[in-house]
DNA sequence: AATGCGTGGAC
DNA sequence: TGTCCAAGCAT
């Protein structure tokens, strides 16, 4: 150990009552605000969450208002946010708090930890910033953080060296005041020990710090997992009838669970020949062809065409459309779609657009 | 414990 | 264009 903890806790805190962003769940000590925005929160930066924070504390102020909505509803307003499955166990978390605990989250880590989409880490930051317990949160920011501080070169990506880090935290984080320690680390590492081009000349910290010393910034933290690339091609079919145009919801194991697109025939180049049979051609008339679109995930590659067909007439073709349903398109406005679909809606059916 | 899950922004 | 990152979690 070669920063002392008081001293350390005490500038960090100090530091981050002067630089800290004024944003909204700062305001409050609700816990309801705060797992909010731990949530949204939750791999995805300020700027980015911000606007989604807002549109939820407005539509339900209260976890009952959120435990009582439609989950449609809750995924139409997670839409564009990605990580669908955060808004899905929000909504599951919120009536497990109506229901087990009388709508009031527990001042209890373990507890907290057992509700649905809440880990260690938003344990952590609900029971330290709303109850004052003094666990510390380790996240992208803290790894980089401590990493840097004390020249630690374990793999992050190797959940095993966990270990070290909490080692390293519990002895710096202060009993009096967990939660302003725990949020002073997060913002110091968002905003002034970044990933890249740290402001290492005005640091707090650059007598002590390891990597600032032995000029290793770039190279810590150390992450050696690569995410290898699935690369897939979607041939989206537009069904138009007099009802509208047929959507459904998707299913576990894939992408987007919960959100709706149209049916898809998946193959390895853009072709609706390839994809379907000869029967089902015959049974349908090629109306437009979407230029390509393509989308980018972090695990994915998507490269998509939306299929523009009209039914000449009942025949094999509706079997693709099983049990789906037809939307006109006020109701296509208000269901949850992936981003790749709300685009296309937007360019191609929609005058409107929201968020 | 290794994998899968979105989207947007910086460089 | 590609690469990496961002207040992680569930399985």
């Amino acid at each position: 150990m070669r920063i002392d903890q008081k001293s350390f806790s005490k500038r960090l805190i100090n530091w981050y009552l002067h630089n800290k962003r004024e944003l909204p769940w700062r305001e409050t000590t609700d816990p309801y605000f705060i797992w909010l925005s731990e949530i949204i929160l939750q791999q995805t930066r300020v700027e980015q969450g911000l606007p989604y924070y807002l549109n939820f504390a407005d539509k339900y102020p209260t976890v009952f208002d959120l435990a009582n909505a439609p989950e449609v509803e809750v995924l139409r307003m997670w839409q564009g946010l990605g990580y669908y499955s955060r808004a899905r166990n929000l909504h599951a978390c919120a009536k497990q708090v109506v229901e087990e605990y009388n709508g009031k989250f527990p001042a209890d880590f373990n507890k907290l930890k057992s509700l649905k989409g809440i880990g260690e880490y938003t344990a952590s930051a609900i029971g330290s910033f709303a109850f004052g317990l003094p666990t510390p949160v380790l996240d992208g920011n803290v790894f980089r953080v401590i990493a840097r501080l004390f020249g630690i070169n374990d793999d992050i990506a190797n959940p095993k060296s966990k270990k070290s880090f909490y080692e390293v935290l519990d002895q710096l984080i202060p009993e009096s005041d967990p939660g302003n320690f725990n949020q002073g680390m997060m913002e110091f590492g968002a905003t002034h020990c970044t990933p890249k081009n740290p402001n290492c000349e005005s640091c707090i910290f650059s007598t002590e710090c390891i990597a600032n010393q032995t000029n290793q910034q770039n190279q810590l933290p150390v992450k050696l997992k690569k995410v290898k690339v699935r690369k897939r091609t979607f041939n989206y079919l537009v069904v138009l009838s007099e009802q509208g145009v047929y959507m459904k919801q998707r299913g576990p194991k894939d992408i987007w669970e919960g959100l709706f697109d149209f049916p898809l025939l998946e193959s390895e180049t853009f072709s609706l020949e390839s994809a379907l049979k000869k029967e089902q051609l015959t049974n349908l008339v090629l109306l437009d062809q979407s230029e390509p679109y393509k989308h980018i995930l972090t695990h994915q590659r998507i490269n998509a065409m939306f299929w523009v067909v009209q039914l000449s007439d009942f025949g094999p073709f509706e079997e693709i459309l099983g049990d789906m349903k037809a939307y006109n398109e006020n109701e296509m406005l208000n269901l949850p779609k992936p981003k790749l679909v709300d685009n296309y809606l937007k360019e191609h059916f929609f005058s409107l657009h929201l968020i």
